[in-house]
DNA sequence: TCCTACCCTTGATCTATATCAATCAAATTT
DNA sequence: AAATTTGATTGATATAGATCAAGGGTAGGA
């Protein structure tokens, strides 16, 4: 159950084995079936999720009811409301699950606990939250100076896996457009070639 | 001229006196000149700033030659380009100075042995990262679901001081619009009350 | 095995915003 | 102070992509 989290946080810190069993006391195991909300809008985020089977999404769903996917997230991901975590405010995103799931739950008191325990894990989750940031940052980029078609094809560049796995209108919301618009691009581009 | 860092820093973690003189080692105070680049693209991104005094923006500029602001950052903002930081390869963005600064420069390896001796910017720079991740995911979230009027709106509800201090053309180029509508927007806006 | 979701596609039309172009105003340089 | 650059405004026109609407395929539940 812990084979994707350990892997995931051995290529950015080292931990000790006496420091790996200790680790696995703070998470609880959970599994989920596709479509269970794990978090719904404006009840409290109470747990972060790493992924170790399976896929999720958070999105927003705006006035007029329509979804905007912030994140997927698959094997070796972490998901939740950063916000909502931190503060303890209501969430602004739903989180679902579009594969069923094992995820490792932690709770905001005892991620506390964890670091404390642990304190290389704190690196851990700087380096995560860095390596996040930055590609948050590439999206905007990306958002800012290219057209719909340009964006498609970064994404599945980037992520081919992912395009296999999630339903085009899914990734259409992700990409900011509409799933008649990605249709359309995706027809231009097999013409092509 | 390390006032605003140490006040940033006491927000979120606390320091010893004789930590934050052990801090103060670890940085270069530097002033830069109205236009002055920091950092150009292609170039690798040596130092990460946190902005004691004036203004600088870190943008992109497509093949068409129109830039994209990716982050303001007055005083007590941090700016580089992580990515390039982080891993020593080439910056993707420029980053130059909207009026005349003072700011406080790190390298990497100073970076590393300042988390080595204060255990507890660890903490700090995991919330900084943390907090940063956040306000990309809104704006994420807010360029995905909203148009350009309320964009504009939300912006400035958010950053009242920034509408003053930024041309209005790079606050268009901020909020992925082109000056013209921007203007127009504004125009409605006054109109309506 | 049928039925009902759900998802994708395609066409017709509409609209928010971009682009192009010309002034005008203000600020910076000489 | 004149000259030059830089920024904002406004109008006319173009366009990427949204919206509306309909039809067809496919998978999973009863």
């Amino acid at each position: 159950m812990f084979e994707v989290l350990f892997e995931h946080i051995s290529k950015k810190i080292s931990l000790q084995e006496t420091e790996m069993e200790r680790l696995k006391t703070f998470f609880i195991p959970k599994k989920y079936r596709k479509k269970q909300y794990m978090l719904q809008q404006g009840d409290v985020c109470k747990y972060i999720a790493f992924v170790e089977k399976g896929m999720l999404r958070s999105y927003q769903v705006d006035d007029k009811g329509s979804e905007h996917i912030i994140q997927f997230a698959s094997e070796g991901w972490w998901i939740g409301d950063n916000y909502s975590f931190l503060t303890g405010l209501p969430a602004s995103y739903d989180i679902d699950i579009l594969e069923d799931a094992e995820v490792l739950l932690i709770t905001q008191p005892r991620m506390e606990e964890m670091l404390q325990a642990i304190p290389s894990m704190e690196r851990y989750m700087r380096l995560l939250m860095q390596h996040s940031l930055i590609s948050m940052q590439r999206r905007i980029a990306c958002t800012l100076s290219t057209q719909a078609e340009e964006r498609y094809l970064g994404f599945i560049a980037e992520h081919p896996n992912l395009g296999q796995r999630v339903p085009q209108h899914m990734l259409a919301s992700f990409l900011g457009m509409t799933p008649e618009t990605l249709s359309r691009i995706r027809k231009q581009l097999l013409k092509k070639g």
